[in-house]
DNA sequence: GCTAGTTTCAAACAAGCGTTTGAAATAGCG
DNA sequence: CGCTATTTCAAACGCTTGTTTGAAACTAGC
């Protein structure tokens, strides 16, 4: 095979022509994976598409299972810092003054975005793999999702409890569980959106936009009065 | 086998014993795909469960994808048209002024409650699934969904846009994006709820309170102002 | 240049998959 | 009853899956 001829990392002049193995497997694993899911991607559709060979998948990454987990961890794992450490500074640069919702939900958003931006590629396509992790069944995938994000989310309901100190604590933790809903499924899916509305390609990709259109929305939703009993017995009068 | 001794619809006094054959492959389906996903469950599985030979499945259903649309089917169709009628009836009541959004929202969410109250268990295992049917990358349940909802999306969109008349037109479909992400997240995942907050199981199980949770979040994210540039620009100062 | 450790490779493994087949059993009707 | 159409059944089909194996190729250190 002529390709497997120049699959070691090889200089020439300054460029790494080629990357090694490990990572080629990565790369291949992450896109096939975000196009179809983790079950309906074989380990031989990943070995071709990297073009190497089908043993060398398990020999780097054990198995099939711990291969999605490190590309999960690969990405996620330094987005959560910086989403963390964004949030520290805006808490110390405001001193004593609680954060906004806006700028909490920018410190979760701004490190995803920069994600996206920073690969040519590979960056969109996580972020569509990641909201449908989200969504995924398999039980060793939600509890890789939840330990790895336990840290995250404590530091950003603490932060939201100080920002909306009128709320009890419980409807805050309610309140962050719809934030991070519309935020997996706008990531996840751009085909959902072709079923509710027909946008320019371009409109979609530009990531930018999304923040300035979800932001106050959520921001606006964080903020609401709660119901009250009235309310919910008027809205259920016709069930 | 003893079982399949009793598989033909038998009655005794004045109830019916057993269902038939199609309709066990339905409830073993759509609990099976609910906990394991489309691709990760097999007709062997299925049928087993359903205490029915595997050639039934195929028999009656043609193939495994439209046992998955069967499964759907059965239960989306009467809930869309039910929340159609009830938005139709809401409509007809207001005469000329628009909706507000609460009850736009509410002609959502309570066709969805009254399904997942009417199943003693079916009910809630099938909003699972469909949360999760949103956000599987399978081509054909994409397809399947889209042409399934699309209908219902443009009476909702239109209902929006009348009860926002100040909200650009793409704006009100990006919002009616948002809706439908905190839904679908919301009724998919009791797992991901473990996550952000320990609550009671009885508590997430009351869906009138998760009603009255979500409404008030959703209608004051639809009505938002729209962000400024200068907004924009300034979540954006640290990236 | 040899040796020890790492990585690649083709081949095979057992197991599970969706689907098909043709015969057996059942049901409905004249 | 007898006939026909529907439904059930065990068995097998061809194929794909994740994983393992042992030899070959390569790399790095002495």
């Amino acid at each position: 095979m002529a390709i497997a001829a120049i699959q070691k990392s090889v200089r020439s002049a300054d460029v790494i022509v080629e990357i090694d193995t490990k990572s080629r497997i990565l790369d291949a694993a992450e896109e096939l994976f975000m196009e179809h899911g983790f079950e309906a991607t074989s380990l031989r559709l990943i070995t071709t598409a990297a073009a190497v060979n089908l043993a060398a998948a398990n020999y780097h990454f054990g198995s099939k299972e711990e291969l999605f987990q490190a590309v999960l961890t690969r990405r996620l794992d330094p987005m959560n810092q910086d989403r963390m450490q964004l949030l520290t500074s805006y808490e110390t640069a405001a001193g004593n003054k609680a954060l906004t919702c806006e700028v909490i939900i920018s410190a979760m958003f701004i490190p995803a975005l920069k994600l996206a931006r920073d690969q040519s590629q590979g960056g969109k396509n996580f972020l569509r793999l990641l909201g449908r992790a989200y969504a995924d069944p398999a039980p060793f995938i939600r509890e890789f999702l939840s330990h790895q994000y336990a840290e995250m989310i404590a530091r950003y309901r603490a932060a939201f409890a100080r920002a909306l100190p009128h709320l009890p604590r419980e409807e805050v933790s309610w309140r962050l569980h719809f934030v991070m809903g519309a935020l997996s499924y706008t990531l996840a899916g751009t085909d959902a959106l072709k079923v509710i509305a027909q946008f320019h390609p371009t409109e979609v990709n530009n990531d930018e936009l999304l923040l300035k259109r979800l932001a106050p929305f959520l921001a606006a939703g964080l903020r609401a009065p709660m119901a009250n009993a009235s309310d919910a017995h008027q809205w259920f009068q016709e069930a």
